[in-house]
DNA sequence: GAAAAAAGAGAACAAAAAGAAAACATGGTG
DNA sequence: CACCATGTTTTCTTTTTGTTCTCTTTTTTC
């Protein structure tokens, strides 16, 4: 059996990540626009090659209907939907690991990460000019290390934990609010401790 | 069993999303009205195929009265797909109306509000000083009014959609964009059709 | 750089699906 | 009774869709 070239590759990974936006196995004029690709027969020949590989069934007996991932791929891409641990609310001034789970959130499939998360809210305005406002939930990816740049739970002198940009240089952590009225805060790395890395919030508009 | 055609698919995922909407099951006429049909005739095939394949049942053993979904189509919308209908995005310069469903989305019950909802992805920069960018998420409540000062999703001379602050007062609506670079836009009722009212908001921190 | 492979555009075709329009049936209503 | 809203059937046209073909363009490989 071939193996894959590279743009049946793509439209191979093209059909398991976006398989959830599809009630119905797409058509091929479908999966041009989507795709951006003019000629239904140009893609049609891709579709083939990736039925032959066995990667992708046709839908109706090779008649109309469009095509969808066999079995083996759907599972590749589909999760259970369950909800994430809601452990309190961040800047007030305690270490996540003391909270205990409040209750649990059902969270959108794409606000998670694959890694294990849980969800806090966020007190304050730090983050404002991140589009983080006061009240917005925040799903956090349980995770030690951060890239710069990321926005983290940083758990302070192990005992404050606050919601900020990190910026690690040789021998400082720079913790960066997005809010102009506010300072940025620097440490020594043994003060700061990643607690988890932002992957998604949520805001509700409900008068409550 | 056969399979659902996508037409047929279609407008079993209408019924579904929009059983609430009719007091009464719908005739074939209401029906035809609110799919923008013109035939009676070309729906009714597509009723008889939904309910040779058990989703729908007639009213009335077959005679007047209209259709209404089965037990079982109702236990499909409810466990199969336990989220909001996800529309398509916003700016994009077309009416909700005319966007199908394309897939279903599992919103935090704090993020919906008890009547019917759909999520849209925001497309443009217009509300970023209310925290809603790019690629955000939002869950609008479907409501053919508004407050002022609550944020909407307003149809405009019945052919672009946006997503602004209203005011409404006599004889004139403002639709105030949150993006000190842009102007408010203000047009006459007549002009301005509200589809819904923004209650909830979600953004992905994932890379893709 | 030339040859080969892959990718793409676009046209044409047949079959399926979808739609329009009209006619007919049937029950309820004034 | 006539009238009307509805479901049902039939006949037609139009649109969609998978499929195949030829041709050009881009990418890879030697």
């Amino acid at each position: 059996m071939d193996v894959l070239t590279r743009r049946q590759r793509e439209i191979f990974n093209f059909l398991r990540d976006n398989q959830d936006h599809f009630t119905r196995p797409p058509s091929l004029d479908e999966l041009c626009a989507a795709l951006d690709m003019a000629s239904r027969g140009s893609l049609y020949k891709h579709i083939v090659a990736l039925i032959n590989a066995g990667l992708v069934e046709p839908f109706n007996g090779n008649k109309q209907g469009g095509v969808r991932l066999t079995v083996q791929a759907r599972m590749e891409g589909d999760a259970v939907e369950q909800g994430l641990p809601f452990v309190g609310s961040i800047a007030a001034g305690k270490p996540i690991e003391a909270l205990e789970t409040v209750s649990y959130m059902t969270v959108p499939e794409a606000l998670k990460s694959d890694k294990p998360c849980y969800v806090l809210q966020v007190k304050g305005d730090s983050m404002i000019e991140a589009g983080i406002f006061d009240g917005d939930w925040v799903v956090i990816e349980q995770r030690s290390f951060a890239n710069n740049g990321e926005i983290v739970v940083a758990l302070i002198e192990n005992s404050e934990a606050t919601l900020k940009y990190i910026e690690q240089n040789a021998g400082q952590v720079l913790l960066l609010p997005a809010n102009a009225t506010m300072t940025a805060l620097s440490y020594r790395p043994e003060q700061v401790e990643i607690q988890g890395v932002l992957v998604g919030q949520m805001r509700s508009y409900r008068p409550h």
